[in-house]
DNA sequence: TATAATAGTTGATATAAGCAACTATTAAGG
DNA sequence: CCTTAATAGTTGCTTATATCAACTATTATA
């Protein structure tokens, strides 16, 4: 096993993200600020402590970002029925128009540096991609 | 060309390389400096101004982490012959095993993320990385 | 030689992040 | 039940990280 191809890989694709969310997030909010609007987009109703385990945030923190985004009405918050100690965390239709901006600005940036890559590797790529995930998976949640 | 999948991807990816970071850089220093030890153990005699492009850095932040460098004896600068401007960098010796730890540590990590994973598909996992290396390419440099 | 360009530094400031103490609520053990 | 422990989230305080713009020194260019 060579670890140092793996961690040339991991210097090249962490230059490939940090270009990426520059362009991506050169919008009105910060990148941890993003990712939380964008996970909230993708799994509307979660909670703060699934977003601090899973985006690896410190709790106050994203308190602090979610009050944020509340009063920006980008997000709004429901306490929980059966335990008043959890908020589900839902995008309001301005979070929803962001969470779309993001997406679109994200998608260009990519379509902008895919687009001289043929048809046949451009699968070439997503069958690789595909492939680290599926090798590596979820381990790295330890 | 599914860009959702690409997307997926770099988010997935983007978590790999934050745990990765989070633990490889639980040294004396910060990501950032992390990188740049890295980048000058990796290329001795770089100058500032790659450090700028390359990292993508602010010039006057990146001044001011190299004097601390300097300062902490893990660096050090050599002015130009014919272009006095211009200050090459280096690692000391200090420097240069505080390269080897941030890579033993990164190894180390590695190999833990990697140790349930077959000869086989390790094979795999680095074609996997070579070949979106290959398409991607340099493109992102733009 | 005057002017522009480049490399790097410095001061001031803003933003992001982390820690620990705190409230409110729910769960668990005797 | 009732006390104690655990959990979700908030807040105050502090530090680390990053950005901007003005500046010096040096070199290239017209």
């Amino acid at each position: 096993m060579n670890i140092e191809n793996i961690r040339e890989f991991n210097r090249y694709y962490a230059r490939i993200l940090g270009l990426f969310n520059q362009r991506a997030y050169g919008l009105k909010y910060s990148f941890s600020e993003a990712r939380i609007i964008e996970e909230i987009g993708m799994k509307p109703g979660c909670h703060s402590q699934y977003l601090v385990d899973y985006l690896k945030l410190d709790k106050g923190y994203l308190s602090r970002i979610i009050s944020k985004l509340e009063q920006d009405e980008v997000l709004y918050r429901e306490t929980n029925k059966c335990d008043s100690r959890i908020k589900s965390l839902y995008l309001t239709e301005k979070g929803e128009s962001i969470f779309n901006e993001i997406n679109g600005v994200t998608n260009k940036y990519l379509n902008h540096l895919l687009k001289d890559i043929s048809e046949q590797d451009s699968k070439e790529l997503i069958k690789a991609m595909t492939s680290i995930k599926t090798i590596i998976g979820d381990q790295y949640e330890k």
